[in-house]
RNA sequence: GCCGGGGUGGCGGAAUUGGCAGACGCCCGGGACUUAAAAUCCCGUGAGAUUUUAUCUCGUACCGGUUCGACCCCGGUCCCCGGCACCA
C-alpha cells in the first residue's frame, strides 16, 4: 500500500505546475472571465496564518471557477513600499530596497509552497520602478483633473514616525502604526479631493449587493452625510455674516447663543476692542497645546469663553452672545454653530455651565417632561412652539418649511455636509513613490513631464529617522529644472502614502508587463471588475474606499470602463489561538512554515478551510490539524486501495444493489453540495464535511460483496475532483495514480444528476402535537393527502393517538405529518 | 452614547424556505489488530430520569408572544465582539 508522502508529492506537483506554467492566463473573448483577487501582502518576509487563510480561500475559488469553465485571472504581488523597510535601514543600516527584495524572494518561496494557482507572470511589486512609474503617471492625471492640490494646514503629526498621517490612520488619537499620541503641525501637504466623490462613494453602496453589509455601513458612517441648512447670522457691529450649518433648522427659534471653533478666521477680528481679548488669547493658547486625544476626550466637561459680541437671530431679531469653544470643530461644516440648548445635548451641557438661556421650541407632548425646566436636551420628535408662524406643526415637517422660508428671505439655503475629509497623501518618508511634482519660483508647482517618468527614488540618502524626508539628503535628487520654463527648480521631496499604490494594483494585474501604459484599456475592459475580492475586514474603510475613489476618478477620465472596482467582497475573519489573537508577546503564534513541514500544505489548507466558515474567526487547533491530516491519509489509502478496480471500471454504470443506489446518491449529493458551497456560498467548511461523508460512504461500499467497478470509478474520481480545489497536490497525485495524464486542474467540474438525488423512499416524521414520535419510510412523491391518509390509517398511529381526539392534521410531503390532539 | 454582528454539546462548528437540533471534525471512553506501541478499523459520546436491548423528560443566553410546529419570526432583558464617537 502506497504511503501518503506529502513532501515528495507537493514538491513534485509544484515543480510540474511551474514547468508547465499551468496557471498562466490570457484574455479569451470566447470564455467568460472570472477575476479573483486576494489583498496583496506587505513583504515582511514571513507569511502568517492570516495570509494562508486569505490565499487558501482565494485559491479554492480560483481553482473551482477554472474547472467550472471560466477564464480565471488569479494574480499575486507585493505592496512593497512602506515604513518597516525604512526602519530596518535606520536600525541595521540595510538599504530598504535590498531588505525589501530579499523579503519578497523569501515570501515568494513560502507562497509557492502553498501550491496557489497564481499566474506569476503578472506579479507586481509596488516598489519596482516599472510599477511606480505608472503610479506617478496616475498622480499627474489626478493633478491635471484638479483632484490633487497642495495646502498648508494643521495636520496629524506622529512624532515617533516623524511623518504626517491621514485622518484614517489616526486611531483613538494615536498613530495607527506605532501607537504614539498624534499631535498637530502646520505643514504644506498634498491632498486628494476624495470629498468630490463623497456622494458617489455613498450612493453607489446602495447597489453593491456583493459587499457585506457591515463594510457598507462602516463606509457609510465614515462618509457621514448630513442634510440640513446653511444659515447666515449677522453680528452686531461686524460687516461680515457668520455662516452656520445645522441639521435642525426647525430649532432656529430656540437659538440662545453662538459658538465658533477656536481656529475660526473671524475670531481675531471679532474679539478686537471688546475687552475680552486676554481671556480669548489664553483660551486659544490652551487649545493649541492640546492633542486631539485630549481635545476629544470623553469627559463631557465643556470649556470656552465669551468673546464679547452679539449675533442676531435672523428669524426673531433676538440678540445672542457669541462664544468660542473647542467642542466646535473647524474642519466640519462652517466651523461655527448656532446653539440650541433645549434640543441638543452638547449645547445643553455648555449652556448649563455658562448659564445661557434655554428656550424650548419643540414640545414633546409628554406630561413627564417639564418643557420649561429640562433636565436634558429633548431631541425626539414633537410639536413646534415658540416659533412664530411655524407653531403647531410637527417639527420634522417644519424643517422643509423653514428652509423654504430661509431661501425666500435670502437668509439661508439647503446644505449637505460630509464627515469625510480630503485625503492627505504626502509622507515625509523615503521608502515610497516620489511625488512627481516640481516647484519653480516662477511657475509654482508643476508636474514632471510624462516622458521623464519615472522620477527615480534616489539611493544617495541618509536615514536619520528624524525631521523631513530622507530624500532631502540626496545630492542628486532635489535640484532640477522647471518642466515649463526651464529655470532651476526643486523637486518635491515627500513621497506618497502607500495606500495610493494599493489603490490601483488590481488594474495593473490586468496588464502587468505593459511598458507603454499603466494598463491597456481593452485588457482592463475584459478583466474588470474584480469578481471576488478577499481580505481582512481591517481594510473596510481605508483601502477599500481609496481604491473605490481611484476607480471613480479613472472612470471619469475614460481610462477604465467601470466606476466600482470590486463586485463581490469577502472579509475573512482572523486566525486566533486559545481565544486570542496570535502574537509574539503572548507566544501563541503558529508558523505556516512549521505546519507545512510537519503535515504539508494540503493539510494546512484543508484545516484552515474546514475549521470555520471564512467570515468568522478561526480558532487554531493543533488537534484539528491532526484530524485534517488523518483525513487526507484516509483518502489517499482509499484511492490506492481501489486503484485497480477504478481503472477496470467503465465510463457508464448501472445501479443494481441498494448499496449502489446509496453510493450514487451520496456521490451526487456531494457534488451538488460542493458546487453550491465552493461556487457561491463560500462555506468551505460544509463542502469539506460533505466530501468526508462521501469518503465514509466509499469506505462502507468497499466492504460490500458486490462492488460495481464502474460506479466506484465515478464516485472515486468525482470525489478526487471536488476535493482538488481544496487540496490540489494530493489530488493531482491521486489523479495520476488513477491512470490520468492530464492535470486534474484542467478537468471539468463534475455535474450532478438531479434524478439521482430523488430517492425512492423518504423518511418522514410523525409528530404528536409537534413532538417527534416516530419515523417512517414512505414512497417518495406522495401528495399531501396521500401521505396523511397513509399515516392516519396505520395501526401504530392509531395506537399513538389512543383515546385522544384529533383536532387537526398537518401533512407536509417528504417531511412530516403532525397530528394535533386534545 | 450611537451603529453593526453574535450567544447552539467538553471544543470548532452544522441545520440553505418556520418542519427530525447537534451534520462533519476534534476531544474523551470502550473494543479489534499487535509481544507491545504507533498507525488503522469498529462502537459509544447533549443533559437527566427510569422498570436501561427500551422508554420518558428537559435542552439552541434569559423572559414572554405568534404558530399545528420556533435555533429561525415578533417584543423585552442580559452578556460578548467589532466600528464610530463633541461632526452641529
Amino acid at each position: 500500500m502506497a504511503h501518503y508522502d506529502f513532501k515528495t508529492i507537493e514538491a513534485k506537483w509544484q515543480k510540474n505546475w511551474a514547468d508547465k506554467n499551468l496557471f498562466k492566463v490570457t484574455e479569451d473573448e470566447s470564455k467568460e472571465k472570472y477575476y479573483v483577487l486576494e489583498m496583496f501582502p506587505y513583504p515582511s518576509g514571513k507569511l502568517h496564518m492570516g495570509h494562508v487563510r486569505n490565499y487558501s480561500i482565494g485559491d479554492v475559488i480560483a481553482r473551482y471557477k477554472h474547472m467550472a469553465g471560466y477564464n480565471v485571472l488569479h494574480p499575486m504581488g507585493y505592496d512593497s513600499f512602506g515604513l518597516p523597510a525604512e526602519n530596518a535601514a535606520i536600525k541595521n543600516g540595510v538599504e530598504p530596497a535590498k531588505w525589501t527584495w530579499s523579503n519578497i524572494a523569501e515570501m515568494n518561496v513560502q507562497l509557492r509552497r502553498l501550491g496557489l494557482s497564481y499566474d506569476w507572470d503578472r506579479t507586481v511589486a509596488t516598489c519596482h520602478e516599472e510599477y511606480y512609474k505608472w503610479m506617478q503617471w496616475i498622480f499627474i492625471q489626478l493633478y491635471k483633473k484638479g483632484l490633487a492640490y497642495k495646502k498648508e494646514n494643521p495636520v496629524n503629526w506622529c512624532p515617533s514616525c516623524a511623518t504626517v498621517l491621514a485622518n484614517e490612520q489616526v486611531v483613538d488619537g494615536c498613530c495607527e502604526r506605532c501607537g504614539s499620541v498624534v499631535g498637530k503641525k502646520s505643514l504644506s501637504q498634498w491632498y486628494f479631493k476624495i470629498t468630490d466623490y463623497a456622494e458617489k462613494l455613498l450612493s453607489n453602496l446602495e447597489t453593491m449587493d456583493g459587499w457585506p453589509n457591515k463594510v457598507k455601513i462602516m463606509q457609510k458612517n465614515w462618509i457621514g452625510k448630513s442634510v440640513g441648512a446653511e444659515v447666515d447670522f449677522e453680528i452686531e457691529g461686524f460687516d461680515r455674516k457668520l455662516k452656520v450649518f445645522t441639521t435642525r433648522p426647525d430649532t432656529l427659534y430656540g437659538v440662545t447663543y453662538m459658538v465658533l471653533a477656536p481656529e475660526h478666521p473671524y475670531v481675531e477680528q471679532l474679539v478686537e476692542g471688546t475687552g475680552y481679548k486676554a481671556a480669548v488669547d489664553e483660551y486659544l493658547d490652551k487649545v493649541e497645546k492640546m492633542t486631539d486625544i485630549e481635545r476629544t476626550s470623553t469627559t463631557n466637561e465643556k470649556t470656552g469663553v465669551n468673546i464679547g459680541r452679539f449675533a442676531i437671530n435672523p428669524l426673531t431679531g433676538k440678540k445672542v452672545p457669541v462664544f468660542i469653544s473647542d467642542y466646535v470643530l473647524m474642519d466640519y461644516g462652517t466651523g461655527a454653530i448656532m446653539a440650541v440648548p433645549a434640543h441638543d445635548q452638547r449645547d445643553f451641557d455648555f449652556a448649563k455651565k455658562f448659564d445661557c438661556e434655554i428656550i424650548p421650541v419643540v414640545d414633546p407632548g409628554n406630561p413627564d417632561i417639564d418643557i420649561n425646566n429640562l433636565e436634558a436636551a429633548f431631541v425626539a420628535e414633537g410639536t413646534m412652539i415658540n416659533s412664530g408662524q411655524f407653531d403647531g406643526m410637527n417639527n420634522k415637517a417644519a424643517i422643509e418649511k423653514i428652509i423654504d422660508h430661509l431661501v425666500e428671505t435670502g437668509i439661508g439655503k439647503k446644505s449637505i455636509n460630509y464627515r469625510l475629509r480630503d485625503w492627505l497623501i504626502s509622507r515625509q518618508r523615503y521608502w515610497g513613490t516620489p511625488i512627481p511634482m516640481i516647484h519653480c519660483d516662477d511657475c509654482g508647482w508643476v508636474p514632471e513631464k510624462e516622458e521623464n517618468l519615472p522620477v527615480i527614488l534616489p539611493t544617495d540618502v541618509e536615514f536619520t529617522g528624524k525631521g523631513e524626508s530622507p530624500v532631502a539628503t540626496s545630492k542628486t535628487f532635489v535640484d532640477t529644472v522647471c518642466p515649463v520654463c526651464g529655470k532651476p527648480a526643486k523637486r518635491e521631496i515627500d513621497t506618497m502614502d502607500t495606500f495610493l499604490d494599493s489603490s490601483w494594483y488590481y488594474l495593473r494585474y490586468c496588464d502587468a508587463r505593459n511598458r507603454e501604459e499603466a494598463f491597456n484599456y481593452d485588457k482592463v475592459k475584459y478583466w474588470m471588475n474584480v469578481d471576488q475580492y478577499i481580505g481582512g475586514v481591517e481594510h473596510a474603510i481605508l483601502h477599500l474606499m481609496y481604491a473605490r475613489f481611484f476607480q471613480m476618478a479613472l472612470y471619469d477620465m475614460d481610462l477604465v470602463t467601470t466606476d466600482e472596482p470590486f463586485k463581490n467582497l469577502l472579509t475573512q475573519g482572523m486566525v486566533i489561538k486559545d481565544g486570542k489573537k496570535m502574537s509574539k508577546s503572548i507566544g501563541n503564534v503558529v508558523s505556516p512554515d512549521e505546519i507545512i513541514s510537519k503535515y504539508g500544505a494540503d493539510t494546512a489548507r484543508l484545516f484552515i478551510l474546514f475549521a470555520a466558515p471564512p467570515e468568522r474567526e478561526l480558532d487554531w487547533s493543533d488537534a484539528g490539524v491532526e484530524g485534517s491530516y488523518r483525513f487526507l491519509n484516509r483518502v489517499f489509502r482509499l484511492v490506492t486501495d481501489m486503484e485497480d478496480r477504478v481503472k477496470a471500471g467503465a465510463d457508464t454504470y448501472e445501479l443494481k444493489t441498494s448499496a449502489d443506489k446509496s453510493l450514487a446518491y451520496e456521490m451526487n449529493a456531494t457534488i451538488k453540495k460542493v458546487t453550491e458551497d465552493a461556487g457561491g456560498r463560500f462555506n468551505f467548511n460544509t463542502a469539506i464535511s460533505s466530501i468526508m461523508e462521501l469518503v465514509n460512504e466509499l469506505y462502507r461500499y468497499k466492504e460490500e460483496k458486490e462492488i460495481n467497478n464502474s460506479l466506484l470509478k465515478a464516485a472515486v474520481e468525482n470525489m478526487v475532483k471536488v476535493l482538488s480545489p481544496f487540496t490540489p497536490h494530493i489530488c493531482e497525485e491521486m489523479w495520476e495514480i488513477l491512470g490520468h495524464t492530464e492535470s486534474i486542474h484542467n478537468e471539468s467540474w463534475p455535474v450532478y444528476d438531479e434524478k439521482a438525488l430523488v430517492k425512492d423512499e423518504v423518511e418522514i416524521v410523525i409528530q404528536l402535537n409537534g413532538k417527534v414520535k416516530e419515523k417512517l419510510s414512505v414512497a417518495n412523491g406522495l401528495s399531501k393527502d396521500e401521505l396523511q391518509k397513509l399515516v392516519m390509517e396505520r395501526d401504530n398511529t392509531k395506537e399513538l393517538i389512543g383515546e385522544k381526539t384529533v383536532v387537526k392534521v398537518i401533512s407536509v410531503p417528504g417531511k412530516l405529518v403532525n397530528i394535533v390532539v386534545k
